[in-house]
RNA sequence: GUGGGCGUAGCUCAGCUUGGUUAGAGCAUCUGACUGUGGCUCAGAGGGUCGGGGGUUCGAAUCCCCUCGCUCACCCCA
């Protein structure tokens, strides 16, 4: 009986690892670049993480969480989010007792128990970046600037959304939630069910309802930022400021929620095409009461999430047929007796000596093994037949042109020189 | 959790409406033409529990019921 993987989960195949690859390194070379130091932190946390994290009254938490029991009895979580363990490990590791800022960012995997679709997983990886321990618009800037430098170097096409969502002092985020609530009121019977229940648990969330009813109600609401506190408004206004003066292009969205109840002052979305009906491709915005939330101290932070299955979709929608694996330099194909056994310690040679990516394949008819070089895409073949060993020479044939050459046994490390074979 | 679409060869699919020889095609694979040389062409070959179970029928890929899976969308998110 074949068994099979579990729904909402992928294999990575070789194909696609090379994108994988290319959109890891690049992650880690500009992150290095803007100074943060990668963290990596378990899959399993106590479920009380997330639930102090990211909010009891959000979806991740309410539906959303592989949470189970361990042999101990302790309840415990794969992680649906980065940001709760980056703050518990910052806590943990004592590194922001300096007072000095910490910049941490992480490629890892994310479980959430939702029905996939397009751009959906239940296993998904993301990479983000949290910066811990400043308040100061720049510091959200350069994060932003972090993120898109990354789309930027991958050929990603996106568009910055922006909002002020109020902060959690003197009553700044009550009274937007109120502003809200007193301008729905009257509207109230003509919305949708689920807005009617948003009405009560969230009311933010109503802005976000995509139902035509409720999105013209919408229309007329002046946003949250208009309500917010003098402090929101103002720092809200510095980040606008400093993303003008960066050259930075992006949208207000005075309606734009964020899903994760953490995010005070300021929060963005990153869109992107090709994603199906999804369009984000990551988010992010400041959250300075989470490391209190969490036991630490009063440190207030900024940092983003991107999936990273979600940046492969939009890299192949804007370059479709792009190839991000490398072919064979060399492949080495063989005829007869002798020529078998000299074809381990040629291949090592090639790989190991010259550090050629050489490639074979055995059990095959020299014709088949001429398919298989072929279909590699490899540059050359390498031919190796009794007849050749018997007079000392290799013969290497291009496989664009169909030129053969020959090398002469000793001198193979010649390649280069030669044959004018670039490695 | 809710709703639509789809499960037939390794892959993409036709056949199902109106049940009827050994279930097809393209691509891929293998072999040969070319006995030591790939791509192009031609000839041939292998490969199927028709998702699974039950029912109707002389007869089911086709009709009915149940079930499993995939997929897209809603909610929400990356």
């Amino acid at each position: 009986m074949k068994i099979n993987i579990l729904k909402g989960m992928y294999d990575v195949l070789p194909d696609d690892a090379a994108a994988w690859q290319l959109v890891e390194k690049t992650v880690r070379d500009v992150c290095n670049l803007y100074g943060f130091g990668e963290i990596r932190t378990p899959v399993l946390e106590k479920t009380e993480l997330f639930e102090r994290g990211v909010g009891k009254q959000t979806d991740i938490v309410k539906k959303e969480m592989y949470t189970f029991n361990d042999k101990g009895d302790r309840s415990v979580t794969l992680r649906p989010e980065g940001t709760a363990s980056v703050v518990r490990a910052y806590l943990e590791s004592g590194l922001g007792a300096q007072g000095e800022p910490v910049k941490f960012f992480y490629i890892a995997p994310m479980f959430r128990y939702e029905r996939p679709q397009a751009g959906r997983f239940r296993q998904h990886v993301q990479f983000g970046a949290e910066y811990f321990g400043i308040k100061d618009p720049a510091a959200d800037v350069e994060t932003i600037l972090l993120l898109l430098s990354i789309y930027d170097r991958l050929d990603i096409k996106y568009e910055l959304n922006i909002n002020n969502v109020g902060c959690g002092k003197a009553g700044c985020r009550d009274s937007i939630r109120d502003g809200v609530k007193k301008y729905f009121e009257r509207n109230l019977p003509k919305m949708c069910d689920d807005c009617r229940l948003r009405y009560e648990s969230n009311p933010l969330r109503i802005l976000d309802c995509k139902k035509e009813s409720c999105m013209e109600i919408t229309e007329g609401f002046s946003g949250t930022g208009e309500i917010s506190c003098p402090d929101c408004k103002q720092y809200y206004g510095e980040i606008k400021k400093l993303l003008d003066e960066n050259a930075i292009k992006y949208s207000e969205n005075p309606k734009l929620v964020r899903g994760l109840d953490y995010y005070t002052t300021f929060v963005f979305e990153v869109s992107a095409s090709g994603l199906g009906a999804q369009n984000s491709v990551g988010g992010g915005g400041r959250y300075d009461s989470m490391v209190k939330d969490l036991g630490g101290s009063d440190v207030p932070a900024v940092g983003f999430g991107s999936g990273i299955e979600r940046v492969i979709l939009a890299m192949k929608s804007r370059n479709p047929g792009k190839q991000y694996g490398t072919k064979p330099k060399i492949f080495v194909v063989f005829q007869g007796e002798k020529a078998y056994k000299e074809m381990l310690p040629v291949l090592s040679y090639l790989r190991n000596g010259l550090n050629i990516n050489a490639c074979a394949v055995f059990g095959k008819s020299l014709k088949a093994q001429m398919r298989a070089a072929n279909k590699s895409g490899a540059a050359y073949a390498f031919i190796i037949g009794d007849r050749e060993i018997e007079e000392g020479r290799y013969k290497l044939k291009n496989m664009e042109t169909g030129e053969e050459k020959e090398i002469r046994s000793g001198e193979i490390e010649n390649l280069n020189k030669i044959f004018g074979v670039s490695i």
